[in-house]
DNA sequence: TCAATTCTTTAGAGTTGTTCTAATCTAATT
DNA sequence: AATTAGATTAGAACAACTCTAAAGAATTGA
């Protein structure tokens, strides 16, 4: 952990190597800062929700963590940097990963002008049968 | 227009109709809420905020119009009801759609046990070049 | 080893987008 | 025309997030 945050540039910092145990340790995982924060605290991890956010915004800037838009009005981020999509279930919020091996996306339009493909997301929205 | 309403449930109010007027004479578009209350102010047609938000949202859930999430803290609806997918230019905010004939998603997985697929979105994130 | 420097954390204030409240107004119904 | 149901509104409230500036911690380098 300590290596990877020195390697990004951010000093291992109690907060952030607290954080990042939390993040990287045991399983790719999806987590809004509010969520983090709540686990920081059942943790014992004394860190402000001003830190989190910091933290959150500088591993996503450093590639550590990717962010996922499935809903307005909060920030989902991703720890997993595999090419890969996601289920989301609007009435329960869940959020689940689908490889994209097996996934074949044909047929896309060239960028418009000026503009190149930065990513092709695909999110598979979900809802209870019937 | 104001058929339309009817047909949906809503009383054809001045405002309603106003703002149906903004959003579906003269070809599909995309919008968030304040761009529509700086639309209306623009043409001098009284109309709240909260008004706004009330008729996207229930012009939403009456099917006149689909919500695009691109990004977390701001909504945008959509008047083009069609089955089609978007670009997106994360540096400018530009959301351009492109035509669903032509795309082809293979090989998504059947739904987590006890869902069911409502949609299988597509966007395509735009950077500038180099 | 221990200043000195640089970077980080924090509480709380500020901002933005959106929803709520409850008073007033308007459309529909009788 | 009167009544009723529903709509609109200003402004307060709320939720997610960012900023500020003061205090604290990691790093540097003498
Ligand atoms: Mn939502
Ligand atoms: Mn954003
Ligand atoms: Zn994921
Ligand atoms: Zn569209």
């Amino acid at each position: 952990m300590l290596e990877r945050l020195r390697d990004a540039g951010l000093r291992p910092t109690r907060q952030r190597l607290a954080l990042a145990r939390l993040l990287f340790e045991g399983g790719n995982r999806h987590v809004t800062a509010e969520q983090l924060h709540a686990e920081a605290r059942r943790e014992e991890i004394a860190v402000s929700l001003a830190t989190i956010y910091n933290t959150l915004n500088q591993y996503r800037k450093a590639g550590l963590l990717r962010e996922v838009v499935v809903d307005s009005g909060r920030s989902w981020f991703d720890t997993n940097l595999e090419e890969h999509h996601h289920f989301f279930h609007e009435a329960t919020g869940a959020l689940t990963d689908f490889e994209a091996e097996g996934l074949a996306v044909e047929g896309v339009p060239k960028a418009p002008a000026g503009t190149e493909i930065d990513r092709v997301e695909v999110i598979v929205r979900l809802r209870d049968p019937q």
